[in-house]
DNA sequence: TTCATAGTTTGATCATAGCCGAAGCATTTA
DNA sequence: TAAATGCTTCGGCTATGATCAAACTATGAA
């Protein structure tokens, strides 16, 4: 009778198939796209939409945007440990159903993302710029500090002409295949494309991977060196 | 796609309003009637059945037939976790609308539950007759031991006759306000007629209420002495 | 620009399932 | 035995919502 804690609410959008599988699919942390959650759900691509959307709402789901890219994570770690509760009820045959992002191994470890690097070595890039303090990130927002851009000169990009651009200079990109942020924004670009200029990469014209040349992955650690280095 | 851990089947029994709120008036481990649920549930009893039949084929249930009355209960602890988990997802209005059984003091006390002793003093003297080792009570069947035919047969009772009954001896009944195991079965009706044959107690003839004269009161502490006595 | 891709929205279809009342059992009371 | 109570089952109504195709928006690629 009288409202209760809306247990059913949440209850019920879990409770659809669809759904369900979505919400299992992402039980790993890992945040994948409408598309990719569209096929794991089983269900058309305009029905997921729907689906995710009222995830979403639920607060089940944290949707992100990301170009022309919807990605979408659990909430957080209630929701995790609510999935996992029921799945512990649930006590059947534990398939996992993982189906992780690109199988191929030099895609993982570096390919374009639209238009600046993203992969195994676009996350360690990432990493690194915040590690040396060039970039700061504050929640979704990601700002170049002064010693970034000094070093972005360095680097040999025209500071000047990306500021002016309307483009932001600086996004957080999630990765792929890391689920991590890398760096995107006309930066990010800048440095894919000066990276590219410099002769330390080169695509595949075939797909999406880059291949770093010898020399190229040699300078690349040198500029962006990993953790306790 | 393929068939997932069925996370889906048991969300969606408690996905739906009338089964929540089903589910959350039990989540105190109580047993309640399938006429009580219904009320809780906001919806007929014939509905209610339909619910209570798929909660109890879904695992989250488990009834209890008791002559004309129906108990349900939540299967175990996994099914309240899941339940407490959701509910605090779920963060609203927290209210517990938790309504008890018998609001009559004299009913909670000591009253007949068809023809045998229930309340407080039922589950008092149920619980003596374990301590003592006069029955013994495996899983749902309660057998009654040597020594607990001697002790009914020096309380008055003629053992032979109730042996040679087609019903059964002794049965566990689940208590209405103290939701605790009390003595039913044909020698806890035995068992309450003789006490009303003593004198020690006497019926409300308004209600199921019971009252003990103060001799039967004190001859009933002693033949069913609680705990450390 | 033009095309392609990712996602959302809309509209229509359709199946599921919640709901109730009435009839049917089963059990207890009288 | 007959009446009352507690619950289940059945039939029919209805509403919700899952689904997809197609049109639309937005972003990126050429």
């Amino acid at each position: 009778m009288k409202e209760g804690p809306d247990i059913s609410r949440i209850a019920a959008l879990i409770g659809d198939p669809g759904r369900a599988n979505i919400l299992t699919a992402l039980m790993d942390g890992r945040a994948l796209t409408a598309s990719e959650l569209a096929e794991e759900a089983g269900v058309g691509l305009s029905t997921a939409s729907g689906h995710l959307s009222k995830l979403s709402d639920g607060g089940l789901l944290r949707p992100r945007k990301q170009g022309r890219h919807k990605y979408f994570q659990l909430a957080d770690d209630d929701v995790a440990g609510v999935l996992e509760a029921l799945m512990g009820l649930a006590a059947r045959t534990g398939q996992t159903r993982v189906r992780t992002g690109p199988r191929d191994a030099q895609m993982q470890q570096a390919r374009v993302c639209y238009n600046h690097l993203a992969g195994r070595l676009g996350v360690q890039m990432y990493r690194s710029l915040q590690a040396q303090g060039y970039v700061v990130e504050a929640g979704e927002a990601v700002t170049l500090t002064a010693s970034g851009t000094s070093f972005a000169t360095a680097f040999g990009i025209d500071m000047a002409a990306l500021q002016t651009a309307r483009a932001p200079l600086c996004r957080a990109c999630l990765d792929w295949s890391e689920r991590r942020n890398h760096l995107a924004g006309s930066l990010g670009r800048a440095l894919f494309t000066r990276m590219s200029a410099q002769g330390w990469i080169s695509r595949d014209p075939n797909s999406r991977a880059v291949l770093f040349s010898l020399s190229g992955q040699r300078a690349f650690d040198a500029a962006f060196p990993v953790g306790a280095t």
